[in-house]
DNA sequence: CTTGACCTTCCTGTAACTAGAAACTTTACC
DNA sequence: GGTAAAGTTTCTAGTTACAGGAAGGTCAAG
């Protein structure tokens, strides 16, 4: 296969194909003209990273998981162990984004929204206590 | 006012200071001595951009919302669309990441966690569907 | 006078690509 | 067979919002 039906097939941009070769998550061979030359095995591979990057787990993560997934004498333990440490990560960013989402919601709710200067949510961002020296 | 005491002030490390007279939201004056003298009208800027950050607003956004914030014939409106349209964004992220959270979570619940190799994760993972060619 | 705390600029690196340029190969069509 | 379009290669640079660190000037205290 070249670089477009496999990127076709996995669902990811063959630019990103080739960022993961140059990072070394995927090593397709190469054919005599210099095309790479994608097996079942690398179209397998990238469809489970497209698939890991789905769900937010970072390329480092990913390179983890795909080492996991190739050692059969793996412990699901060190699988669950890195899955646990991203869902903790996804709700603390969850939990920062609601609270950016209660206050702006509610600053927007205060603007009038007309032709007039006064702006609720400007005086919010400029009521900032600043420290006395 | 030297570098770092706007920055205590302020909340913000210097780098991040040096950084946003890099790009312009700030101007401070400069001593004979080459430092930067910053006045209370950069410090409450300053102090409106950390705000703003913790936000989650852009630096684009930022450098828009000071110059409605100095534009005192601004009409709300302008802030208000520019503020909703975050709101809007904000509002994108927390389902995608929440998205993620539940087919996570899901996962995480499933898998033993022991010393087996059998891993519900890594096999939702590499059950991506291939597009036949 | 020296030491240590500040300050300066400049360069590099981060994450994960994306855009675009210049040059090669292959494929399709006439 | 010629040529033009489509596909491929490598390379560089840009994106966001800084952070880290090096080399060197400045200032206040002891």
């Amino acid at each position: 296969m070249n670089i477009s039906e496999v990127a076709e097939r996995a669902g990811l941009p063959p630019k990103t194909i080739r960022h993961y070769e140059e990072i070394g998550l995927v090593r397709p061979l190469r054919a005599e003209n210099g095309y790479r030359q994608f097996c079942d095995s690398d179209l397998h591979k990238l469809a489970f990273l497209g698939r890991a990057r789905s769900l937010g787990f970072s390329l480092d993560d990913c390179r983890s998981l795909l080492e996991l997934y190739e050692d059969h004498g793996r412990a699901s333990a060190d699988v669950k162990a890195l899955a646990g440490h991203h869902l903790t990560e996804i709700d603390r960013k969850i939990e920062e984004l609601i609270a950016m989402r209660r206050t702006l919601a509610h600053l927007v709710d205060c603007c009038a929204g007309d032709g007039r200067p006064d702006c609720p949510i400007l005086d919010n961002l400029a009521a900032v206590p600043v420290l006395k020296p």
